[in-house]
DNA sequence: CGAGTAGTTGACATCTCTCAATGCCGGTGG
DNA sequence: CCACCGGCATTGAGAGATGTCAACTACTCG
């Protein structure tokens, strides 16, 4: 329902600014990964120095995508992977009768795309939730160069198992939490997340609707509507539509004691 | 629950055939590739003949696991992936209050330990459902033969990709389905798998509990076992405890129409 | 100003869980 | 050999959580 809202949105914006068209090269100038603030979180992270120089060589190109546009499709052919450089993405599965499942949600420093690696196209689609800038990632040239660059074949992996890793915490969040667990796992998730880009913990935008968090998180926007109104009388957050203050973070942390490693 | 009653079991068993112990070297002959009956569906799916020559190369050990003893627990030291040869296995995952959440069952054919790479050990703990056979992969030996070999760098992201994909419809089970779909969707994805085997994609023997299913599939025992007789009294199945004969298998998939593909 | 979207809230329906009783089976020990 | 026990599965009754439907508000965009 939510996608086909959104799409014909996403065409219109596409015809104001018709040159950032899908897997096309870039705009906007081609970017280094050494002088990127974003290296510690992005696909730098953890590579010796000469690597990054490697990937330098690369240059990748940059692309923005405005709220509502799609990234890549379901069954678009696999061909780059996507850093966030700035804004949020949010990717999804359909069901054949047109139920919706959120898969997750991207911010800066983060990668998208990799579950197009097994079968040459994307298993799920994925579309900007506010205007976005991000590398496309040649996969290609990233396995090449793996082939040379000996370090460069295990961040690859370790990309991947990150991504299974996420996987199966949403796993353990859908099979085995309710409401109030699962919407506290996210918001801290989301906290996290921010933190570590130097953002406040306690205070944040959600980017995405009460809908689009039902999805992912397995519930309806109603009872997402809902436990944000209980988790306020509790007194754990204070809620004003999309702008989220968390006021005990200790006692939502005590929603939601998993051993998540 | 379940698996504090089985633990010690396991280390029962394993006082019996000491030699069996975690991590250790083979105590069967090692096996090749090139003529084991699986190949066309486990790790060398898909490579050319000379790069499976090269796998031939390293040997891999085969161990037998007892029936409710572990493969690896959570937070072992990742060394090694699993190729199933014969038997199932589970993996799960742990809350801090002992729910437990099964992300996966495993048959012969299939790889199991992926999950270890992104940190190097393991995010979740697998335990045979049955006696089972297992080649130990050593992670590591792949890895460099990844570097040396082309095509294997591409192998080893496939198969990381496959079980990306794998949870990604498990989410969209458990996300956006009702009772009777998740189990649906549970029958039928075995029943594929089995047809895939050799076996009989209408008739075959459940391996695991019905709490076991439950928690796979994000709902109680109580709730699984009322699912199978109604859909015994809707005439799509036969079910003599864990004995299922599928009388209607097109009724079954109409429970289930997603896209997944 | 009017239409559309997002969010909140209430009332009620439905589904799944919880608790409890029972049956079945295989293994064990008297 | 049989009685007993533990584990697994099934079934029922009632409780509780979440979904559904609908009304209402606030806000944005044209």
């Amino acid at each position: 329902m939510a996608a086909a809202t959104l799409e014909p949105n996403a065409s219109r914006i596409r015809i104001v600014s018709a040159t950032h068209s899908q897997a096309a090269a870039a705009t906007t100038p081609a970017t280094q990964c050494s002088s990127c603030h974003l290296r510690d979180l992005c696909l730098p992270c953890g590579m010796a120095a000469p690597d990054i120089d490697r990937l330098d060589s690369m240059q990748f190109a940059r692309r923005k995508v405005k709220a509502g546009q799609t990234l890549y499709r379901e069954g678009d052919r696999f061909q780059f992977i996507y850093a966030v450089r700035t804004g949020t993405l949010k990717s999804s599965l359909m069901l054949a009768d047109g139920r919706e499942q959120v898969s997750g949600f991207h911010i800066a420093g983060e990668l998208v795309g990799l579950d197009g690696a097994a079968q040459g196209h994307h298993a799920s689609a994925t579309m900007a939730l506010e205007d976005t800038d991000i590398c496309a990632i040649p996969y290609g040239h990233l396995t090449d160069l793996a082939a040379s660059v000996s370090g460069m074949q295990h961040v690859i992996s370790r990309l991947m198992s990150r991504e299974i890793l996420r996987e199966h915490s949403l796993m353990m969040l859908l099979g085995s939490m309710n409401a109030d667990e699962r919407l506290a796992a996210f918001l801290l998730n989301l906290s996290q997340r921010y933190a570590a880009r130097g953002y406040s913990e306690r205070e944040f935008h959600l980017r995405m609707s009460r809908a689009e968090i039902g999805s992912y998180l397995g519930m309806k926007l109603e009872t997402v509507s809902r436990t944000f109104t209980a988790f306020q009388q509790q007194r754990l957050l204070e809620v004003d539509k999309r702008h989220i203050r968390i006021t005990d973070l200790e006692g939502l942390k005590r929603r939601f004691e998993v051993r998540v490693h």
